[in-house]
DNA sequence: TGTTAATGATACCATATTAGTATCATTTGT
DNA sequence: ACAAATGATACTAATATGGTATCATTAACA
């Protein structure tokens, strides 16, 4: 079962290695530094740039930089970003089939798993992962 | 981001519809109370037959009967049985590439969540689920 | 002012997983 | 013998994931 996927991954990493660099940092370097494809890289950059979590120079010279502080990316946002609304989905038989009616049980059970799931995710932020 | 899949609902309403029968439960029976697609419902509880948590038996008058108590089917077996081993993937970089060499964060945080998340989930039977 | 080095936008493709369907074989009660 | 059940297995469809490929745009700089 996958918390996070590739691109969500690859996003943190970017951001991470960001956070720590003055200046604009573009795509090459961040492939060189993070192996990760090029082009996927692009892709998820210019996402985050959509998303107002970094902004862009385009040109020569140009490049990314974190648009807010490290302190206030959240880790749901960016799993937001690329993979969608963060929880966990319920049960998948229409209400009036239900075995247990209205209440049902299991679906009681999940909801308060992701709850414990996302208390903790939402202390994670980008300055968070970084510190050591 | 789906806790459980669709096969693995639909056994689990399967055995707690099993846990309140006595005798034996054809598919027939299941696709009727539970409106399950037939085949599909086969697949899943020919499986469950493989993995032990049913028996069956055929012929006319033949179905399935639950192997073991509803005490003892735990949901984290079920969603082993349809979804492989429960547990969430860490990162996607290879170790050596990873920016924050061995000890990553972000692995950690993702750690324990995975633990929070068993822990809770470990204690949810057929039997738990079924009473109201 | 033209070249080059960067991002923007968008469409496409490959693979894996999920969610089924279809079919034939086997067993067993009547 | 027939009908009603499961066993086994192979195939198919839909969706999500993990990318590629290409052309357009912008801006520094020689």
């Amino acid at each position: 079962m996958k918390l996070i996927t590739r691109n969500t991954d690859y996003a943190l990493r970017a951001l991470c290695y960001m956070s720590k660099q003055e200046g604009l940092v573009t795509v090459g370097q961040l492939v060189q530094k993070l192996d990760v494809p090029r082009p996927f890289m692009r892709k998820i950059l210019q996402q985050l740039n959509k998303d107002k979590i970094l902004e862009s120079y385009k040109g020569q010279g140009g490049g990314f930089k974190l648009k807010i502080s490290p302190k206030k990316i959240y880790m749901v946002e960016i799993m937001r970003v690329f993979q969608g609304p963060v929880g966990l989905n319920g049960c998948f038989l229409k209400k009036d089939v239900c075995p247990n009616k209205g209440k049902c049980v299991l679906r009681k059970k999940i909801r308060s798993i992701e709850e414990g799931m996302l208390e903790q995710l939402r202390e994670i932020t980008v300055a968070s992962l970084v510190q050591h």
